[in-house]
DNA sequence: AATGAATGAGCGTTCATTCAT
DNA sequence: TATGAATGAACGCTCATTCAT
């Protein structure tokens, strides 16, 4: 028998290191986003609860602007993973899969991190336009699986009657961020809104005239 | 001929230098807050932006946080003024109302202050406490003038319902900021979006079951 | 007959007005020079803890060197007023005398007032040349009440011994602030070392040889 | 024959450019603090007069606070190395001793440092606690060194004695500092003082009585 | 005798960024 | 990859002082 030789460590390990520190930073990006809000995101923050020194933080991600967007990114990303986990996971009914996306969605609204994450996300909208463009994207992806259950539930809609409609029916769902958001003072009443909310949209989707 | 009383000497010429300077700063401090942020609001933009001197700025407003609040004050006031004239202003017919509210709140979401107060005012409403009763406040009024039009339209609901399509109402109408706002892309579906919102909101109000 | 012009308000009585009001500022400034320290000292929290504004203290004490003088003045002048009272209450044996006085004055350090007050003005006497003046000449007040007894007490020594002898006791004396003062660890043991420190001081006294 | 242990890289370059980075400031924030008084000791007077930025030298000391603890400890350092060195140096009669002692002390009022820092110490001692608890410790370790010195001169007395004799004789040569320190009238007099004082220390600590 | 408005400098501190190692 | 030293600007705030009233 014998002993292999050490494995060189195989050049991925650096990446690999890299990618671990750097998912490091993002992690801690996204708490101090969300704890202190983006009026208090500073590079020292963010390293400093990531565990990591200002230099390799900024080794990592070259100035504040990078590392909001990667933020932005990766955060937005997850979001894009529920919607088509979502979609996916749905049934055959389209009116079933339409209450259970609402109910998906309006309930998400309820966790801290879309509570907190997404004010931040329409304030920078309005001031970056890397964020602008990053939220308009998401959202286009966002209510592309809308439109494909509407259209399922009312096939004689013009596209542009869906488009319509998956919009009014995601901006009348994020419209409750503010109001049943963890911690907010209507959160018990989620359940209650989620049935107007369902039946009310069901109800424009199957309308003829808009 | 008699003398005329003499002339109450202006006693408040002081005073009313003062109101002036603070309502020029007031007035800076919107236009920083509506056209850099909160994350970019500074006393000394906010002086620089009022040609108002650092000093003499916080003479007249003491700390930052003393000047936010006045701000978010001043700002909140006039939507409050904006909803109680509303409701004055509309007619007899319940339906009627409701219909010109919901056209006039949503078509407020076009102009530019609006479109960029509100996130700020969300994101700070998450991370200063204040801000926050500040905004439930003036929602709450809102929401008043909501409720007595829906209790109108359909007197058989239970307050708590009332309560409920009030705040689904609301929260709705409020989503679409960040879509229709001012320079935002579905800005010009505005009209048809109010056609498929508030005949979604009566369907909603005159369903017995919510 | 005639009616007397409505007397002139004697003109003293603005003198008095603001005679109180100079006192109340000295008060109050003396209050923040003990509780604050010199390096706290400002016209501001003057004015504030004497319930009057800026302005208006500016008005009876023009800049911030007027006031810190005038405050040492004040101060300083309630010290010799001690020192002359003590000499005067003393009765005739010499060495009583002495031990009243020295008493007298070590029990003083324990005073809040003294405890604070003299470390600030000799901190100042290294930096401000007016408060140098007002101390020297202070002290030697203080000295000129020793120098009497000693005197007295030993009449052959020489006027440059008895000088000696004043200077070595009083700052003796003085020492002790930092360690019997208000609120100090060993304020408790005040009247062991007033035992300890005449005995010593006699005993220099009554030697030939200084 | 064996292998030389491999040269520790000077892997502290960086800290010693540091180290020497830190010390510089220390240097001219004492300087500062004798020049000045602490009422006119700022970072940036301290960083400018040793020539550094003000970032930078946030970066070695991050707060006012820490900048000022770490300039008392290294000034008070300097003089427990003082009393530590004197107690080595003294011979074998404990008279001599004692007096070396005084005098070493005594003489070191003179020097400017010593006269403009202890006022300094005192006065922020009464209004920092740290610079309380530091300034109670040197003087404690101060006291130690003379206790030793008064048992061996008498050895009857009791430990309280001991230590009351040793305040009081510490606290007599503090008192100087005001009247024969740098620049004072009465520097002049330094030795015949130190004369009056050792002979009653002497006579105090000889006395059974205390 | 008193007030209130305004100025401009200085304060302690945080920050994004650069660079040598 | 990562660290530590340094810069320079901006921040919120306090201050002494001036001046018109």
């Amino acid at each position: 028998m014998f002993k292999l030789a050490p494995m060189k460590p195989a050049l991925k390990t650096q990446t690999d290191k890299a990618r671990m520190t750097s998912e490091t930073i993002l992690h801690a990006a996204e708490s101090v986003m969300i704890e202190a809000g983006y009026h208090n995101f500073s590079i020292r923050r963010v390293a400093s609860a990531a565990g990591v020194t200002v230099g390799n933080l900024q080794y990592h991600f070259p100035t504040k602007d990078v590392l909001l967007k990667s933020l932005l990114d990766h955060c937005i990303g997850r979001y894009l993973k529920m919607f088509a986990s979502i979609r996916n996971s749905a049934g055959n009914d389209p009116r079933r899969q339409f209450e259970a996306l609402v109910k998906g969605i309006f309930e998400d609204l309820n966790s801290k991190n879309t509570t907190m994450f997404f004010p931040e996300l329409w304030s920078l909208a309005n001031h970056e336009a890397s964020a602008t463009q990053l939220m308009d994207d998401m959202y286009a992806q966002y209510r592309a699986v809308l439109k494909e259950v509407i259209k399922e539930i009312n096939p004689k809609l013009k596209p542009s009657s869906v488009d319509r409609l998956a919009l009014f029916i995601s901006a009348s769902i994020e419209g409750h961020t503010v109001f049943i958001g963890h911690g907010k003072p209507w959160q018990k009443q989620t359940k209650k809104l989620i049935k107007i909310a369902t039946q009310s949209f069901l109800f424009a989707i199957e309308s003829e005239e808009f």
